[in-house]
DNA sequence: CTGTTAGCGCTTTCAA
DNA sequence: TTGAAAGCGCTAACAG
């Protein structure tokens, strides 16, 4: 069977390419009558549009920024590797992008933010906010003016961005107590750790992990402690004083393997640890293991996710299916590490 | 900056976009002075070919056979998306393919194999060998007539095959053998049910399991158990009856869903129960905890990664990286398991 | 309302 | 060894 194109139906029924054109693409300026013909000699020959020629014809070029952290390196190497990946396919089409990386503070954040919408040298904004409730102003701005904004990995779910790809933190909590409910064989005695600005991600995690623990029964406290990155050793050491009676410690923020060394010098009784991401360190950790667990959300299919949503709806013109695409949360023990890492 | 193309190279050299072309793509005929002086303006200016163009000016088409099994339907249909899925980015380019599924019998597999190679209506094949060892020669004699193949799920592993997607069926019997210890909180005494012909599959996981066992000093004993699904009934009744001392049980084969049936009956203690893959069902079944946990290999992305493999080998003249491309294992508690079904 | 035409970036044939 | 020209399937401007 021949390939089927607009030129070959128009051919069949004695049309003009560019009529047929208009018809399946909703130009206007068509009769009904043709309207219908082609129409129908479409579903008949089962046409599909062929997406290299439109592109190719269209010489549209499109432009998004990607802002989000640079720490920890690991984490967001591999997110930029996904949106890489996934641009391979899509630049030849006239998709580009730019990756920012400022501070990871809002100040600096909000800045990058209008530079990138006044510029005019952007189309759109895909974007992880360091906190989704103060940035929130900003996005809804940006929307107003008709700037595209999406949101990855955190979300800012009070403002009006297009649309959010990462995990939802509630059920990371609470994943997180079953494990250690599960890999502790009941334990009641469990810690928290937490960073210093309790994001909206901290709040949903802890709240799914105190929630799960409430509903069992069987627990006796949580007690939640504060890690500072900015003062690392003070935090560990008040850290270190408090987790005695503890059997079990999930580690919600980025200080997983700083938690690691800890408890890795604090001599007999080691409480089960677990916490969030791969890197090299965390992998080794875990073959001594010292980590019981890690829940990763798969950083490269995000990556290719976000860039995709921000193609489909910049150059297709099409809406994201959901508001929210979340990912999957995934366990890594000592029998799948190595998958994860690298 | 103005976008760089062939031809605009071709201009800054006053040569014509033909030259360039045939120079970017060493075609030959071409004075080693000009080569040099469009290698270096290319190099200069960055330039990347458009695919989308060059697809559409070869007019090439390709078309490659997908053979495996219809059952279980739940995974293959997940393998079927991530192959359609693929699929919709690469078939404006001239690629496309069959999906064929003769019953899961070598014999049939045969035939069709056979068919597939022979009726020159395919450029090549991916195939899930229902075992992989006696269709090595099969595949050998394809690979030999320049007939490409690419195994996925299972592997051929002795034959010639380009490349296997898929698992390592012996990590997956480890990681298996570390979560029923983890979860039966060092139990000595576990069964494993394997299907009536022992595979290549099976064989793997098996000895996976087993040499996870032999390391592991406090186990006291593994028993291999078969579950014939051509006989149901009486093999549950065996196993049933076999089942009485053990703490853990980890079911190799597809019969996941038959087991849980038989220990939510079972009353009393039950043991620990984890095995391969998701359903529906045995989604229901780890939300009893029924089941404790289920080893997951991305079906989807399986899918997707064996099409792309395939159109890379076929489209753009590029040997795989790897002749294995090892899928990672998932492992799917009630905790994350809503995000593995559907 | 419909057709003609040029052109997107590339490949390929033919001619020089 | 090089260039000119046609054409892949589509879009968009212009003409009728």
């Amino acid at each position: 069977m021949m390939k089927v194109t607009a030129k070959s139906i128009a051919k069949e029924l004695n049309l003009s390419h560019a009529t047929v054109d208009r018809v399946l693409h909703n130009r206007g300026g068509v009769s009904p009558k043709t309207i219908k013909k082609v129409m129908e000699k479409a579903k008949e020959l089962n046409y599909t549009p062929n997406k290299s020629a439109s592109f190719l014809a269209k010489k549209k070029q499109v432009n998004v920024a990607f802002v989000f952290p640079k720490y920890p390196e690991y984490f967001w190497r591999e997110i930029e590797m996904g949106i890489k990946k996934a641009l391979d396919d899509l630049q030849d089409y006239g998709f580009h992008i730019e990756v920012l990386k400022p501070p990871h503070t809002i100040e600096k954040q909000l800045e990058v933010v209008q530079e990138v919408i006044q510029s005019e040298k952007f189309d759109g904004l895909v974007i992880c906010p360091t906190d989704g409730i103060p940035l929130t102003n900003i996005i809804e701005t940006g929307i107003k003016e008709e700037f595209p904004i999406f949101t990855f990995n955190n979300d800012s779910p009070t403002s009006k961005r297009i649309s959010y790809v990462g995990a939802n933190y509630y059920d990371a909590g609470r994943l997180a107590g079953e494990l250690l409910v599960k890999f502790t064989n009941n334990s009641k005695k469990f810690a928290v750790i937490t960073d210093e600005q309790d994001t909206f991600q901290m709040k949903q995690k802890r709240s799914g992990f105190e929630e799960y623990a409430l509903e069992n029964k069987s627990i006796d406290f949580v007690k939640i402690l504060k890690y500072d990155n900015r003062n690392a050793e003070e935090s560990l050491a008040n850290i270190k004083s408090n987790i005695n009676d503890v059997d079990g410690i999930y580690v919600a923020c980025g200080a997983l393997a700083e938690m690691s060394g800890l408890i890795e010098n604090s001599g007999d009784t080691r409480p089960i640890l677990i916490g969030h991401d791969m890197s090299k360190t965390i992998y080794q950790y875990l073959e001594k293991d010292i980590v019981s667990a890690a829940i990763c959300q798969d950083p490269f299919y995000q990556g290719s996710m976000a860039l995709r949503l921000a193609f489909d709806y910049l150059m297709l013109d099409k809406e994201p299916e959901r508001k929210e695409h979340i990912v999957k949360l995934e366990i890594v023990t000592t029998g799948n590490a190595k998958y994860y890492v690298q």
